[in-house]
DNA sequence: TCTGGGGTCCTAGGACCC
DNA sequence: TCTGGGGTCCTAGGACCC
């Protein structure tokens, strides 16, 4: 038995701590570029159509009473660590996901429903914040039944329960698939998940691969073998930026470039920690993306060499159109370090 | 409505080796 | 002279998640 905890609005949550004058008024956390867009929405501000992920220009447009925090992520990390903490001083196994969301493994606990609901008002007692909490037989049901009264809920489910509780509702409410899978799904007549559970794996393979199909068939009939990872270890670490106004030309970039080097091997450097591939990314005023790697010999976390080849990849691709976004990136971080062979868990795979 | 930043995993194709 | 299959490593792009 598992629970999924996720923390209500974190960031704006914790701002509200700060500033509790600003409770029950819309509140917004975002960047202030003209590019930014919105980290977190109070409930009030959600009901004026503004959600994460919505450009800030517009949100101050759709709720111009809202009050704009710029995100302060120190501090989010020291009170995510706070909440972790409690989750951990409750029980044994616990997956974090996110600064706000971890999984439990109930598995031990008698009476686990009980026992969710003391970590979750534990959670409240120690850090003043509340979370909702979904309890079920697997990651996947504990996920979507956390997702089913926000905030501040409190939700059980068998699999059983969350089939027939979301037969009817978009295959967009299941994590994993996404606003691209909905869209061929629908052109292909599958709109609601209970039809996309009914589909045959024969069908689902033509339309989507022999792995990706009955993957989405699992989903849908909330069939979810997923382990457990108590401990994650970094594989790649990336620095990136969108600019507030698009760049032109290689010395303008080459200097952005440097910065974003000198930024992630510093905090490598500090952690001494290397990796063999270095990768940059480019995003042209259109949108469209481009990245561009090579992998070395040994892993570095040094300025000089990853600037150069960093820089020799740019040069290499020559972006002749505006850029909007640059970005560098270092992987294969985990391989020199003998991280345990940790139970792999297969994400798409699984047991078949 | 012109779309952040930091990650993960999957796929396809090519190089290379046995 | 051509054919071959399997395995691994790498790159680039894409989908997705918080």
């Amino acid at each position: 038995m598992y629970a999924l905890v996720d923390m209500d609005a974190f960031y704006v949550s914790v701002e509200l701590q700060r500033r509790p004058e600003l409770r029950g008024r819309p509140v917004v956390v975002a960047g202030s570029g003209p590019r930014a867009v919105v980290t977190t929405a109070s409930y009030e501000a959600r009901r004026f159509g503004v959600f994460s992920a919505t450009p800030a220009e517009r949100a101050r447009r759709l709720c111009p009473d809202a009050v704009f925090i710029p995100p302060d992520f120190d501090h989010y990390r020291a009170r995510s660590r706070e909440v972790m903490a409690v989750l951990r001083a409750h029980v044994d196994r616990v997956e974090v996901v996110g600064l706000d969301e971890a999984y439990l493994d109930l598995s031990g606990l008698e009476r686990h429903r009980a026992a969710a609901r003391r970590v979750k008002a534990a959670v409240r007692e120690a850090t003043g914040l509340t979370c909702s909490v979904g309890v079920g037989p697997s990651k996947l049901v504990a996920k979507v039944a956390s997702d089913l009264e926000k905030p501040d809920g409190f939700t059980e489910l068998t699999a059983g329960e969350a089939r027939r509780r979301f037969a009817g509702s978009s295959p967009a409410v299941v994590p994993g698939i996404g606003p691209k899978t909905v869209a061929r799904l629908e052109d292909l007549g599958v709109a609601t998940l209970g039809a996309l559970a009914a589909v045959s794996d024969t069908r689902l393979c033509e339309w989507f691969g022999p792995r990706l199909g009955p993957y989405l068939g699992r989903l849908a009939r909330f069939e979810d073998t997923r382990g457990f990872e108590t401990a994650r270890v970094a594989k790649s670490e990336s620095r990136e930026t969108t600019f507030d106004h698009d760049l032109h030309g290689l010395p303008q970039l080459e200097a952005a470039l440097r910065r974003l080097v000198g930024e992630l091997c510093t905090t490598l450097g500090r952690q001494e920690r290397r990796g063999r591939t270095i990768g940059i990314k480019v995003r042209f005023s259109d949108f469209a993306t481009v990245t561009r790697a090579r992998t070395l010999d040994e892993a570095v976390n040094d300025i000089g060499t990853v600037s150069a080849v960093a820089l020799d990849l740019l040069r290499r691709l020559g972006p002749r159109r505006p850029v909007r976004l640059l970005g560098v990136r270092v992987a294969g971080l985990a391989e020199g370090r003998r991280a345990a062979p940790a139970a792999r868990d297969d994400q798409l795979s699984l047991s078949v």
